[in-house]
DNA sequence: AATAACCTACCTATCGATAGGTAATTTATA
DNA sequence: TATAAATTACCTATCGATAGGTAGGTTATT
């Protein structure tokens, strides 16, 4: 893993515990073994570093999801997917969404990384939106965003509370 | 409206856009026109602020929400009362809900703040469950979890995409 | 006189960022 | 192929700004 890579999975693992002023570029430097002013080689500015954390944390997350049409090929429910995906974050990582995050703190962001997290939701609808049409839903854009909120309230709520069988609970279907 | 008073508001603005480290001493004592280190003088550290501003904030909020049971005697729907709660803080505060962002950055806060936060959220819950069960609902707790996250959720997407026709769209009913 | 509500004047720690330099590697040119 | 130029990936040292917090003095109220 190059340095580049640590800076930014070092980042990612604070933000998503305390957001965008969770981390700084000497406690970054320190983590990996370089000195903080070598940062700004990689990363001109912090805004700089928070826009392509988010970004490369998007195109992860949507590599991940694959495309609902090939899980409905499957016989999966895409939705179920994912779901799974949201679950896992919290079980396995137990840390909010990146994007949840800093999406909460949008107001007080740096307008390319505000862009990014933009990007990360639409790009979410979007595949939302072909997964409940693919599921026959009549009102898919209406699903997706339903899908999403339930998803990311559940996880703040169950970080909040300590509690994962809160998301269990609003994941159930009634 | 006192020095302290004043100095919950602004630290409550500050908060609902940026979370826990978007205010500063600092800036708060220059906003109501005193010095920062009158400020110590109402809350000792900025941890003992934080926490009284989300148990007051919860205060206000379980307030404004009244009884269930009322409601239901008037013939609303309180549900509605709640969801309407949130679309006022989204559509005329143009801010976040004070602990759907302190929740989301939960694991960096300091232990009083973080206490407060849950406890919003556990009185939210037991509004809810309460309400649902007045409504009918096989499954009150269920729905409860369900109805807060959606909300918290939709409320946090709709500020990040700038465009409350996402709110609006995620508390429709289906 | 006592207490409340400030103040001035400071502290230490940390922030993002910059200037200027170095050693090692890669690329371009004669 | 030898050498010159440029690039990569760091470094030390320092900047001005800001963070939360403290000690001790002053002013206003009761």
């Amino acid at each position: 893993m190059s340095k580049k890579e640590a800076l930014l999975k070092a980042a990612e693992n604070k933000v998503r515990l305390g957001g965008y002023s969770n981390f700084s570029f000497r406690e970054l430097a320190s983590e990996i073994g370089i000195k903080s002013a070598s940062v700004h080689y990689h990363f001109p500015t912090k805004a700089d570093l928070g826009a392509e954390l988010a970004h490369q944390y998007t195109n992860a997350f949507l590599n991940a999801l694959g495309s609902p049409s090939e899980h409905k090929a499957n016989g999966k429910n895409p939705i179920e997917v994912y779901t799974q995906l949201f679950r896992s974050a919290l079980l396995f990582d137990k840390k909010m969404c990146l994007c949840g995050l800093l999406g909460a703190e949008s107001d007080s962001l740096p307008e390319k990384v505000r862009f990014e997290v933009k990007r990360f939701f639409n790009q979410n609808l979007e595949w939302l939106t072909e997964a409940h049409l693919a599921n026959g839903e009549q009102q898919p854009k209406h699903a997706a965003i339903q899908t999403v909120s339930l998803l990311e309230g559940a996880m703040m709520i169950s970080k909040t509370l300590d509690d994962n069988s809160y998301f269990e609970l609003a994941t159930q279907p009634a």
